[in-house]
DNA sequence: CTGAATGCAAAAGCTTTGCAGCCAA
DNA sequence: TTGGCTGCAAAGCTTTTGCATTCAG
């Protein structure tokens, strides 16, 4: 995700408005590496916000996830994680305690997807998830 | 999965009973390739076994995950997919139709992954999903 | 002013659970 | 005989939807 300003600056220029709520969604997003479900935008906004809805909160998820400045992580079955990290990279989830970690392009290199299967499949989006045991939960 | 017989000695091995539904589930997935779901485990059943029930359905397909005769493929957010075929390989999702394919690992050749991190994360498994247009939803 | 966004409540979709009765071993 | 399994119904959890009200532009 980009800055607040140039989010703010790019729902505006999609005639999209710049509510309170919208603004304290991005404020909350801008930098967070902790791959937050809806539920946990929710609870950090309600403190903030008594009246802020799910509703409201799942709309502007999805409005950053299709204006590109936001991912969908599905490495957890049935709750959708978001990710204002957008760059390639890859997920590592801990099938113990549940924690959810980058591992960078560099640390476990994936080639290209070769061209026939570019070309077969329309590849737009490749996603890598790990699972295993965090250094914490290790013993 | 193995054959439904190695899957039934499996079974009986660890105490586990041979039941006419585990049967019944063990014969529709045996070969099946089309990442079935509970619901269509349950619907191909249901004219064989009218009392069969979502429980026993969604409890023998975890008791087959533990088994390692079946693994969960999480491709699509809200809906868990079995696969019986259980040598490593990736899958795909159409975005358009939603159909689900193998992609061979010789398609996409994954390198393993490095030593360091596969002992910082003790790493368990890894899975790769691609979304795109499928040959028929290309147009 | 006006259409878009919000918030409530209800519903939807998938999965899990509690429990009484049943059956494989 | 008996502990594990089944099936029903109910509940749980996350996400979506309908709609009246509110508000940004």
């Amino acid at each position: 995700m980009d800055t607040k300003e140039k989010v703010v600056e790019k729902l505006r220029s999609k005639g999209l408005k710049i509510t309170p709520q919208r603004l304290a969604i991005i404020e909350t997003l801008e930098g967070n590496r902790n791959h937050p479900s809806a539920e946990d935008v929710y609870k950090e906004l309600s403190q903030r916000y008594p009246t802020i809805s799910y509703a409201t909160i799942y709309k502007t998820l999805e409005t950053l996830c299709e204006l590109g400045e936001l991912m969908e992580v599905n490495i957890e079955p049935h709750k959708k994680r978001y990710d204002p990290f957008t760059e390639p990279h890859h997920h590592f989830r801990c099938v113990n305690c549940g924690k959810i970690e980058d591992i960078p392009l560099e640390e476990v290199p994936v080639p290209p997807v070769p061209d026939e299967v570019q070309e077969k499949y329309g590849i737009v989006r490749m996603c890598v998830y790990f699972y295993g045991f965090c250094p914490a939960c290790k013993n």
